[in-house]
DNA sequence: ACATAATCGAGACGGTACGTCAGGTCTTTTG
DNA sequence: CAAAAGACCTGACGTACCGTCTCGATTATGT
C-alpha cells in the first residue's frame, strides 16, 4: 500500500498489529485467577488448575488470541511470573562475610515467596512443571538467573577453584531446600530459617575447602 | 427381624471379600502404565498422565474397583510406589563415622530413585502432588517414614541437643537436595552426588555444634 | 438313593424355605419407591426410574433375594401390581343393556387407573414395557385376563358370529384409547369419558351387524 | 473496551456456524443405531437401547457436540424421525365418504409406520416417551398436527356442533388403537385393519348424533 | 446329633452409559 | 490481517445401575 520503509526488508507488517492490551488483560487474569484459586488457603491451593477457557472468560479474549502469543498454558503463566518477578528485583549488593551475604540473599528470596501473588504464581507453576517438561524447560531458564547469582555469590567468597568444593552442589542444597519447603509447605520460610541454612551451607564451603577432607 | 446382636457390638463382616488378585491387578497396570507413559524418554516423561480409565481397561478390572477402594489416582500410585519400595528395604545398619553413614543413606535413596519402575513413579506421584493438595499430603505422610530414619540417623552422631543444630533443617537439606535434582533432572543422583552431599552435611553438622557460632 | 415320593418328581424339598416376610418386603418397597418417584408431580412421573438397587436397600434386602425370585425389574413390578389389583377385584356383575355394561366395565377400569398406587406402578410397568421386549411380554399376559373379560362381554351382547363384527377391533378401541390417555396425559379418564367411549363403542358394534355395510 | 454496539440490539452473530454435517451425521446414526438396534427382530425389538455415546461413535462426532444442540437423546431421535417424516407426507386428499376418507387416511398412518426406518424409530421414540416426560412432552406435539388432520376430516364429514360427538374422543380411539396394536403387536395393523377401524369409527360418528341417545 | 441344602443380608465384581469439563484446533465475522 | 466468539473432536472425570458372584449366618429337612 505504501512505499516500502525499509531497503530489502520483508514487507513491514500488515493487518492489525497485536493489542497490548489484549495481552496484559491475559497476564492480568491469569495472575488474577491463580491467585484466587491458590491464594484463599493460605499455603496450600485448592488445586483448582486455572484453566485456559477461564483465563480467555476473565480476560474477555479469544482462547486463540491465547494460543497464537503462547504455546501452552505454562507458557502464560510463567509470562505472568515474569511480569511479577522483574517488579522487585532484589538488588543483592554483596559485600560482607559469606555468611552474612548468603543469609541477606537468602532472606529475600524466601521474602519473594511469601508475597502474593508470587507466592500463587510460583505454585501453579510448579504444578505446570511437574506435568508438563517443556513447562519444567521454561522453569529451569526462568530461575537459571537467580542459580547463577547465587553461584557467583558463593564464588566470590572461596578461594578460587578450592579442590573439594562443589559449588553446584551448594546451590543445589540451598535451592532444593527452598523448592522443598515452598512446596510442601510443612516447616516455615522465614528470616529465621534463611539465617540457618546459611549459617549450615557457609559451614560446609569453609569446611570443605580445609578440613573435612581425610583421604 | 431377628434377635438383636448385641448393644455395641459391630457386625464382624458379610459380604463378599475384597479380591487381591484385583489389588495386585490394578497395582500392576499403575506401575506398567506409569512406566510406559514417563519410561521411553530417559528423564523426563512425555506428560501423557495416567489416566483411571486407562489403568482400570488394563487391569481388566471395573472403574469402580478403583475408586472403591482408592479415594484418587495418586492414592493408587502411592500404593503401587509403596508396593515396590518393600521389596527394596534397605538396610541402612547405621555403624560408622556420620560421614560415612550418610553417604550410604544418601546412596541408597538415590540409587533406588533411578530404577524403574520407582523413578517413573515417582515422578508420577510428584506431578499428582502438584495439583492435588491431597495428593500432596498422601506424598508427605508416605515420606515421613525416610525422613524420621535420616533424622534418627543424624541424631545418633550429634552430641546431644547440641546449642546451635537445627536437624529438621539438615534433613530438608538433604531431601531438598535429592528432590529438586530428582525433578528438575539438571544433575545427576548418583553415588558421587551421595558422597558429596554427605561431606557437606557432616561438615555443617559438626561445624554447627563447634565453631560457627559466633554470637 | 432313598424312596422317591412321588412318581419322576424331585426330591420333596430340603433347606430353608423361602421368607415370605422378604417376599412383601420386597413388593412393598417396590410400591412405595414407584410411588414416590412418579407421585409427587401429578400425573406425570419424573423419569426417575426406581431401581433394582434402590429396591433393594429400601426393603433391606440383599440384591440376590429379589432376582433369586423374579428375573427382572418388571417382574417385581408387575408382581407388586398384582398384589394391589386383587385387593379391587370389580366384580363386572354384567346385567343390563351393552351400553351399560360397557360403561361400568370402563368406568371401573378408569377408576382402578386413577388411583395411586395402581397409577404409578402402571406408570413405571410401562416405562419397562417400551424398554424391554420380556416385560412388554409380561405386561400382554398380564392385561390378558382383563382383556377376555371385555371380549365375553361384548360376545354376550352381541348376535353370535355377526358377520362383519370383529370383537378384537373393538376390545382394541377400547383398550387403545385407555392407555392412550393414560399414557399421554392429555385428556382425562375420567366417568364421562367412559360413558361416552362406551357409547360410540356400542352404536360401532351395534352399526356394524345391521346397516354401515353397503357393499 | 470498545463502543457499546448497541441498547438492546442483539450481536448477531461470531464465531463458528454449525457443522450441518455434523448435524445430518447425527441424525442419520441415530437412525441407523436405532433400525439395526430394533430392526433384526421383525415387530419388537430387542430393548438394546440407542445410547448417546453409541451415536457419538457412529457419527464419529463428540459427545459433547450432540449435548450442544439436543438437551436429551429423546430429542435427537425426534429430530431424526421428523427429518424421515418429512419426505412422506401423505396428501390426504379428502374427498368422499366420511368412511373412505377415514379408511384412506387410517391405510396411510399405517403403512407409514410399518415402513423402515420409522418403525424403528417410532418404538424408540416410545420407549424415551414412556422413561422422560419431556421426551413425552416433545411427542405430544409431534404428534398434533396428525392428530389435527384427522380431527379436521372428522369435522367436515359430521354436521356441526352436533350434539352427542365428541371429536376428541374419536380421534383419540383412532389413534389409541393404533399405537396400541403398534406398540404391543399382538395384532396386524394392515389395510384391513384400517378398512375395519374406518367402518367403526363412522358407524359411532353417524350413530352418535341420531339415535344412540335414549336417555 | 449331624450332615445336607437352600435361604438370607451384605456387598464386591466387571461392565456400560451417563452428563460434564478441559484441551487444543478450526472457522466465521467484525474491525 | 488480528481479534472475539464460539463450534469442533478428543478423552478423562466420577457416579449410577446392571446382573453375577462370593461370603458367613441362619433355618429347615433327612438320616
Amino acid at each position: 500500500m505504501s512505499s516500502a520503509p525499509e531497503s530489502g526488508a520483508r514487507r513491514p507488517h500488515t493487518g492489525r498489529r497485536r493489542n497490548e492490551e489484549a495481552r496484559q488483560a491475559i497476564l492480568d487474569a491469569a495472575l488474577r485467577l491463580t491467585a484466587a484459586a491458590a491464594g484463599p488457603s493460605a499455603g496450600g491451593g485448592d488445586g483448582g488448575a486455572v484453566s485456559i477457557d477461564a483465563i480467555a472468560r476473565e480476560a474477555r479474549v479469544g482462547k486463540q488470541t491465547i494460543y497464537r502469543w503462547w504455546p501452552s498454558k505454562s507458557a502464560v503463566l510463567l509470562d505472568a511470573l515474569a511480569s511479577v518477578a522483574e517488579q522487585q528485583i532484589p538488588p543483592s549488593p554483596a559485600r560482607g562475610s559469606l555468611h552474612a551475604d548468603l543469609a541477606a540473599f537468602l532472606a529475600d528470596t524466601f521474602r519473594a515467596a511469601r508475597r502474593e501473588p508470587t507466592c500463587s504464581v510460583l505454585h501453579s507453576l510448579l504444578r505446570e512443571a511437574a506435568q508438563d517438561p517443556h513447562a519444567s524447560e521454561l522453569l529451569r531458564l526462568h530461575t537459571a538467573a537467580r542459580r547463577a547469582e547465587l553461584r557467583a555469590l558463593l564464588a566470590g567468597h572461596t578461594s578460587p577453584q578450592a579442590p573439594g568444593v562443589d559449588l553446584d552442589l551448594l546451590v543445589d542444597q540451598a535451592y532444593g531446600f527452598f523448592w522443598y519447603r515452598f512446596l510442601l509447605g510443612h516447616a516455615p520460610l522465614d528470616d529465621a530459617a534463611a539465617e540457618q541454612l546459611a549459617r549450615s551451607l557457609a559451614a560446609a564451603a569453609t569446611a570443605n575447602l580445609s578440613a573435612c577432607e581425610p583421604a
